[in-house]
DNA sequence: GTCAACATTTTGTCCAGGACAAAATATGAA
DNA sequence: TTCATATTTTGTCCTGGACAAAATGTTGAC
């Protein structure tokens, strides 16, 4: 840790912290790219200038995109962010009112106005529903929010931030749905090894619990083996795992294969999130979401099959 | 990932993320003490046995509970286990009653009855009150499943169940405190960079918002360069910092004399946590809390010093 | 045209073993 | 006791080589 909150230069551990690069990985763009080229402290060890973290980010974030290294490493801060741009364009494209909402939003994120923030998401909350609220509100914000990351255009504690209020806001709303006891289907949410993110997990949890399902969240982080077992235990009908866009699709799609074929065949499997557009067909036999929207209506399906009545 | 979800040795990347022991370090380890001694698989590279991966975890534990490597790298794993039962003794010895209510939690937690673990929590909860509730319920348990897990009788899916349901009755209950507008003090709670948990800040969320507090968290791991600027820039009155058991209490020091130094003289910052026990004199100007019982009297401390009314 | 099989390049992670500063402990003085 | 100083322990960093897995490019069959 830094004596200095101001300080010339990061540590090599520090850097690995901040932009999720392994070590391994910045000695060896350097040896190989030229880029970074940290300065040296007086023991000799690396010190990375906060510019070259500042690009590092921006390159992991193509990375994640889908980009390689060697066509993007040579490239300036600006033309990156520029890349990141056209990245987040597509998007976007709905009703304008709900536009200016999310610009507003997000100002409130930058400028750290907790107590706007809180209230505008409150009263969308009130406004839509529960479930309209997760669909039309928090994915696109995500997304919006998660641009302007991929952009630099927001710092660790807005994302936290935004992070956090969203979380109070749902779970607050989940658990005003008191659960039937023993509601149909039992789902058990929860994500792999090295997936951080929980908010996509409470998306699925505050969409299907107002159609009677009873969730369990593990959390994050479950070991794939762990998975099996809870599930097979715990008397669960459904297992849904959530990815971030960041989530490397091969691992994403061999770690679902695996867990298919360890889990019991009446046990259904469920995946969504950006990781796995586009995947479903390698995945047989696992229903994959291409949208929080597909929710309500797999869950009929389920219901369909598995139980005589609906609930 | 592995294909397999029996596999006969972990590489050493999966054992770093299971057992928090960096690569060099599981490198140097073997070189210096002989253990462990990963298996080499058709590339040479190093498989860790199941075995020694568990004992790897105990290792850890013990390691953050102060002993040194040396020391206990070569005592077997019954030893380990008994030293670990060992440290987990000096506490429990509370009213008889409660302890036989903390026995049947922990049975929930271990059998993933989650109805059940909810319902108890729930029902504890509204015989107590919130602050009773965090005080007398949520903190010991911590150290009762803390401890279960320190020995190895918890697996990972069991602490997440049991974090996740306290984390859920917590911020269900903080919300339903509709907090003031601009309620004083404004506190900005967060942890430093390397401390993942969140539950201590729930609990300090839980004991003051009550009070009347206006709690503001962003969550985990912010960096300390942008804690300083959340709390200048957004007119908090305190910081409030947690620690848990496992953060390296010289990196919590230096970290806290850092934010105190770079933060206005007239906002308080407030630390807590396993990790700064007996720490207070070492921290002038920083108000550290042994005990979560101690938050509500320091709030009206701080009220009779910075304002003329009571809230 | 799509798809599968194969060849090539790119890329991340692993390895060895030396070095050294920071942390922990032991030693001695006030 | 408490402080300052020497010694040991310990984690992290270093270099530069190696190589498998992933991504990409190519070919040929359907």
């Amino acid at each position: 840790m830094n004596t200095d909150l101001q300080s010339t230069g990061l540590p090599i551990a520090a850097v690995e912290r901040d932009t999720g690069l392994a070590k391994d990985t910045l000695r060896v763009w350097e040896r190989r790219y030229g880029f970074p080229q940290p300065t040296r402290d007086l023991n000799g060890e690396r010190s990375y200038p906060l510019e070259q973290v500042d690009k590092l980010r921006l390159i992991r974030r193509l990375i994640d995109q889908g980009l390689r290294p060697s066509k993007i490493i040579g490239l300036d801060v600006k033309a990156l962010a520029g890349m990141l741009d056209e990245i987040g364009k597509p998007r976007d494209g709905g009703d304008p009112e709900r536009s200016a909402q999310f610009a507003a939003i997000l100002k409130f994120v930058r400028l750290h106005l907790h107590e706007d923030l809180r209230r505008t998401l409150q009263q969308l909350l009130m406004k839509l529903g529960l479930q309209r609220f997760v669909s039309e509100v928090v994915a696109p914000l995500n997304h919006v929010v998660g641009d302007a990351w991929l952009r630099g255009e927001l710092e660790v504690p807005e994302e936290h931030l935004y992070t956090e209020q969203i979380q109070n806001i749902l779970r607050a709303a989940i658990s005003a749905h008191t659960t039937l006891r023993s509601g149909r289907p039992a789902v058990l949410l929860t994500t792999f090894p090295d997936e951080q993110h929980a908010l996509g997990l409470l998306m699925v949890e505050a969409t299907i619990t107002p159609e009677g399902a009873c969730c369990v969240s593990l959390g994050t982080q479950t070991p794939l083996e762990d998975i099996r077992t809870a599930a097979s235990g715990g008397r669960f009908d459904i297992v849904a795992v959530s990815f971030s866009s960041a989530y490397p699709a091969r691992q994403a799609i061999d770690g679902l294969r695996s867990l298919r074929s360890g889990l019991p065949e009446e046990i259904s499997l469920w995946a969504g999130g950006a990781a796995l557009h586009g995947a479903a067909r390698k995945l047989p036999g696992i229903t994959v979401f291409e949208s929080i929207d597909a929710l309500p209506g797999a869950l009929d399906a389920w219901r369909r099959t598995y139980c005589a009545t609906q609930a």
